[in-house]
DNA sequence: TGACTTTACTTGAACTCTCAAGTGTATTCT
DNA sequence: AGAATACACTTGAGAGTTCAAGTAAAGTCA
């Protein structure tokens, strides 16, 4: 271990558990604010949302989860869930046999309108109702900045 | 909605999404090293972690699930399945009946000290290693401040 | 003391995610 | 063309988390 710190200092210790205790406590509001409003999982409300900001509202199964960076086998469970669930409809791809085209219904794009304003507002009043302009550009520029190790797909 | 922005900015837009990602990957990170060294999820380590920093490696069931957090119930289960690995013991608690006391055994501290060592490499290699100590400090401000709206018990 | 409530923890079912294995469709190579 | 390989998903089992309900031991109060 030659040139590397083994621990953190204390700095980075009390950062470290700052930063994690606030990811864990955020995933936990957000989640339970989706869950009570709109009975569905973060993750899948992702999903919808990309689904959404597509220009057909459609996407390849492998596309989407790439988009999501989530695995083939999460999406399929998820994207089964959603379509039980009237949200999102599943087709064969007409220029490749293979895939599927998950699209999402009408009944998915008029649920998700008020779901995404009640998200929004929770991540206002959890994040950005307590962060300076500054801030909000630091946390962007460290989170960027992780990424590039993190994302190898990342810019 | 009178005095409240609808909407978020371009610029938190950006952050949030970044941030969203970097949460996403690094603990998908975190909790892939720690299944692949040690066969324990990130979850159950820190468990770990708070058992062998307590003076006589044990703690009540309850006090335990506030310091870590967790609901009674994730933590009942949780300590089952380290029970089950050899790693925690439990017993009555002698001054209250109702109450449990999960002990960290000494196969369990035994087994920490390298699966710490490579976590906090794990840590450093992501996190640490890619921030300026500015940035360390500026992300320690930044969840310091969310954790007062987000943990009603935060200082 | 005895009913009532609260506290501490456990249990079991439902749900999500992961991982390994499986199915069926392209693509490549000779 | 035919065989081998790669690709795009799906499936099912196992594990962790949540939620609601259950058990048992304090504490409270008439």
């Amino acid at each position: 271990m030659v040139g590397k710190q083994q621990w953190l200092n204390d700095q980075e210790q009390a950062t470290w558990r700052s930063f994690m205790l606030t990811t864990m406590l955020l995933e936990e509001a957000l989640d339970r604010q989706l869950q009570r409003d709109a009975d569905i999982p973060h993750a899948y409300y992702a999903i919808l949302v990309a689904l959404s900001e597509t220009p057909d509202r459609a996407l390849r199964m492998s596309e989407l989860a790439d988009r999501m960076h989530y695995s083939q086998s999460r999406l399929t469970h998820a994207v089964t869930s959603l379509e039980r669930a009237g949200l999102v409809t599943r087709h064969r791809c007409p220029t490749d046999g293979r895939g599927q085209v998950a699209t999402i219904t009408d009944t998915g794009m008029t649920s998700l309108r008020p779901i995404a304003a009640g998200h929004v507002a929770e991540v206002r009043r959890t994040v950005f109702d307590h962060l300076t302009p500054d801030q909000v550009a630091q946390l962007g520029d460290i989170c960027n900045t992780l990424l590039v190790g993190l994302d190898p797909s990342h810019r």
